[in-house]
DNA sequence: AAATAAATTTAGATGAGTCTAAAAAAGTTA
DNA sequence: TAACTTTTTTAGACTCATCTAAATTTATTT
């Protein structure tokens, strides 16, 4: 079985990948672990032996399908616990993330089976992130930032691009949650901020909340 | 916070010392954890320096107050997610030991008050060992082995004293279970076995099985 | 293209937890 | 009590994941 130290570079590197195609840079990975660069160099040799990265001396690194396999699966555990966090235990959205961060270690696919049904197979987490399936398979949801809608569309809050507490907070205090419906009444160019119509109640929202609101449009 | 490992110490000094009062020796603790003497010798210092453990050399070692208070979180947590795993997930009880020795690590008393507020606030794990509460404070039930109450004495099954894998899933074979009245019909003295009466059913139980099962018996 | 800056890797060291082999202490037996 | 056995500790070494400092490669700028 992965380490927990391995599980932690293969998730990082997959949620970097994610952000910016392409090979991901050994800074990226230190910044995201919170580690040297010097230390993630070694590892990645270490990775890469072990057939869990594609790996050129400064190149930058890519997961292999295994690695990749292994990086979903534990992305998959993070998000049922998330679920079961909040669902269960009513935790807040803004405070699962780094109990999930220790759950999701815990190595049993038979468990995290179970925690699954219990749940309801539920297929996105309590931040609207989709939940990988058995077999590592993300189904997506189509859904833009608030600052790609046009004024006058409707849609339903269905995720969040910035999941840190900060932002979760940040909207917690406007009543914004997920499954709202709002409607964009005007954009102004000048600073780039929305009013918004949600649940009835006007509101004006900033560009950084809009880039990191996710919507589904009808149609 | 005290690591893995030293958590591991902690239980399992713990553990040796409920079945044998005085001090626990280094070889038992090794064969415990499954390392060797000398291993333990190095970390009993170190726990020993951290005033988990009263220690002095080839004398054997005593968890301190610190020590038995961070046993008894562990032990809590271990039983709290032992029933969560049997209650809410459908874990058989001869299936849960080894995915609670990996939760039990989990470092949130937020998470663990949650938890068993979230089951009731059970006072026993699947196996009857009762549960500490948030002080760590176990109450004891009051049972007895089988193999100490009289003929025609009844029962109720509160708990067992060997809760491996082979015990539990013989007792299944057996239909026994927690929670089953039973009566004591006749005690051969040649190999200490003893028939009972279990749910109408009359059986036979070994003295070995009677020593590991536990009842409770009306007044 | 040469010089400079930034990113990355190598080299050598550290701490935690483990091991084997050998030494020392405690316990047992003749 | 002397000899032997068992238990425990010490000594020295290993792996994993980390660090700092220095060297190397790649990228950028003039």
């Amino acid at each position: 079985m992965a380490s927990f130290t391995v599980e932690n570079y293969l998730k990082a590197i997959y949620g970097l990948s994610q952000k910016q195609p392409g090979g991901v840079s050994t800074n990226a990975i230190a910044e995201a672990i919170g580690t040297k660069a010097a230390t993630v160099s070694d590892m990645l040799k270490k990775l890469s032996a072990n057939k869990l990265i594609h790996y050129k001396k400064y190149q930058g690194t890519t997961l292999t399908t295994k690695g990749a396999a292994l990086a979903l699966n534990i992305i998959r555990k993070h998000r049922l616990w998330e679920v079961f966090l909040v669902e269960k235990l009513d935790f807040r959205w803004d405070e699962v993330h780094d109990l999930a961060e220790e759950l999701e270690h815990i190595d049993s696919d038979e468990l995290i089976n179970r925690l699954e049904a219990f749940l309801d197979n539920p297929k996105f987490d309590p931040h609207g992130d989709p939940i990988p399936d058995k077999s590592g398979v993300i189904h997506r949801r189509e859904q833009v930032a608030l600052t790609d809608i046009q004024v006058n569309k409707a849609g339903v809050v269905t995720g969040v691009k910035d999941s840190s507490k900060e932002f979760l907070q940040y909207l917690d205090t406007q009543g914004i949650e997920l499954g709202n419906k709002l409607v964009i009444k005007e954009v102004f160019e000048y600073d780039k901020s929305r009013t918004i119509e949600l649940d009835g109640k006007a509101m004006t929202l900033s560009h950084q909340v809009c880039k990191n609101l996710y919507v589904k449009t009808e149609a």
